[in-house]
DNA sequence: TTGAAAGCGCTAACAT
DNA sequence: ATGTTAGCGCTTTCAA
């Protein structure tokens, strides 16, 4: 059996009310008495059960946090972001992959529950019946302070952090058609999905705005995977229904269809335009002259990561917490053929 | 204050410890009363806690994770690989991210001895004086079972997963020479480092396999980062002093590297040539033709929690475990002009 | 099959 | 400043 806190008691001479006040940092303890439990401590290595102290104060210093997809760099970013903050105010962080399984989700919630969490951070799983009442009541019975990143729960009034998904396709819709694009394919993802309608908004308004109208059969409904769009703008090139540019809606759109793109060796931008929301390792590598709309995903784990302090500490919080991603213009975005000399691959 | 095993006891009238029996599937309950137990936790939406059940029962079902850098893609897999694992037998796991940092290693170690975690899988950090009889003690203090990932700890004898560093390293130095490179430059991270050392073994033999003789100036010494070779690389083109192939000993060295080489359009194979050892993400999404030794992480990441929970169960376990990674061939090693057709980038 | 009761290691209220 | 003591919510003997 471990060393106990009578051990130490015993060791020091004192009571273990004493030791447990060094323990603590509690003030009302003489010099003599800290230095001698100090000495017996280290003497013994002794390390104080989390599970003895949690029970007795009935709370922990953890909080939950659940990502759909840990391999993401977007959610791998997040995660230092959590944890940074999370050290700065002295909570843990227990992790959970859901893999997007809402099974797996569940059972995070479940431990989570087990382990009396002080607050939860988590990004919900996409999925057809998450906006049921009753997967609203999943969350509000855990009782405790809870911050959304960067997917939404409808109908809920979470705390969330989010970034501006409206302006993060408007800006580049509109960049694209200032360009002279006409003919843009932008992979939606599921369109009920509540980020991906404010995206498809942006995108609408943006050919709005500028008195045009988009053709609908641009709007290309898939899931949310790499493969997906790597399917289907193969898909595009094989029946030769290539659109002038292509918006990739997150960072695995991105992907699934650039590598397309690549494998038929059409270039960027000399035989199709593109651009994407959400950083893209390949751009951070090779500086691919991609023009992205970016997400700082570390920041937004800090903000979370902060947000949910103050719940914990009692204070109230703005209820949506909207971060700007910043598009950074480095030529991809141009009319095919207009400048035949800018290849990006 | 939450629900508790009372509660239960009293609304379905029996004593705690039949609730107890109940929650941990004992056989000696009758059908009624398990009915009656189980009607009141779902009523009350009862969760028991985690500390007084690992404080009575005096160890949790818990694992620590240890991983030196979360964001790179390695580790992530590796996570999964974890996670897959422990899902199954039941062990949930608390991760932790040192960033490489000695000092966040320590505190995540005394942070899992308070929750008296099952067992520990852990990427120790590089690091100077790691090596010391003390840095060992720090693990074995710990008295629980421990499976390192990837990187030894010199002169202990743990449980570890690595990778054949040596055949990793001896193998695409071969396939080089054959290919008629002598001049080729290998960044070699600390050479004192364990890892690096069997992998330096393994480039210096290929030369001797070959009755060749290496160039001392093309081992060159560096960090671990994708700056490090970033930068080396950019000296060595900028003095003129290109070599006929790259090794990149690291995935993060291999991105510096490329970085670098693409950033002066020096393009693979037609003016050097490039291998590397782990996967690529870029050569995933791109199909690159990157010539790659590649690691296959989740297995690392599954084998290790294989053996970790061997050893919770008290089985003995071999020491090392050597997993050997598969060379894709696939273009970018051959000799520069020997085709001019083949362009990776 | 069931219940009573001791104890896991700590905190916190109270007393001194 | 220090000690005594009563829990915190559960598991686990032991007895019935």
């Amino acid at each position: 059996m471990a060393i106990t806190i009578n051990d130490i008691a015993k060791k020091a001479g004192v009571s273990l009310a004493t030791v447990s006040r060094v323990l603590n940092k509690s003030p009302h303890v003489s010099d003599t008495a800290r230095r001698k439990v100090e000495q017996a401590i280290r003497e013994f290595n002794y390390i104080p059960s989390a599970y003895a102290r949690g029970l007795s104060r009935n709370q922990s210093n953890i909080i939950g946090v659940i990502v759909p997809e840990i391999t993401n760099p977007f959610f791998s970013e997040v995660i230092t972001g959590i944890t940074e903050i999370g050290d700065k105010h002295n909570l843990n962080a227990l992790f959970f992959n859901t893999d997007e399984s809402i099974d797996k989700e569940r059972r995070a919630l479940r431990i989570l529950q087990e382990y009396r969490v002080r607050g939860l951070i988590i990004t919900p799983v996409t999925g057809e019946n998450r906006y049921d009442r009753e997967y609203i009541q999943l969350f509000e019975n855990l009782n405790i302070p809870i911050v959304l990143v960067d997917r939404d729960i409808r109908n809920s009034d979470f705390t969330g952090v989010y970034f501006d998904d409206y302006a993060a396709l408007f800006k580049p819709t509109s960049l694209l058609i200032e360009n002279g694009h006409k003919d843009i394919v932008l992979f939606t993802g599921n369109p009920d999905h509540i980020v991906s309608k404010r995206r498809l908004e942006g995108y609408c308004d943006a050919f709005s705005a500028h008195q045009m109208a988009y053709n609908p059969k641009n709007l290309i409904p898939c899931d949310f995977s790499m493969e997906s769009s790597y399917n289907l703008t193969r898909k595009l090139i094989l029946d030769h229904n290539l659109p002038t540019a292509f918006i990739g809606m997150t960072n695995m759109l991105s992907l699934g269809c650039l590598k397309a793109l690549y494998e038929f060796g059409i270039s960027i931008p000399d035989e199709v335009a593109f651009v994407g929301y959400d950083r893209l390792d390949v751009q951070d590598v090779f500086n691919m002259h991609l023009t992205l709309v970016e997400k700082d995903a570390k920041e937004m784990g800090r903000k979370a990561t902060e947000l949910l302090y103050d719940k914990i500490m009692g204070k109230k919080t703005s209820t949506r917490t909207i971060l700007t991603p910043q598009m950074f213009i480095r030529g991809s975005e141009r009319f095919p053929s207009s400048d035949p000399n800018l290849r990006i691959f």
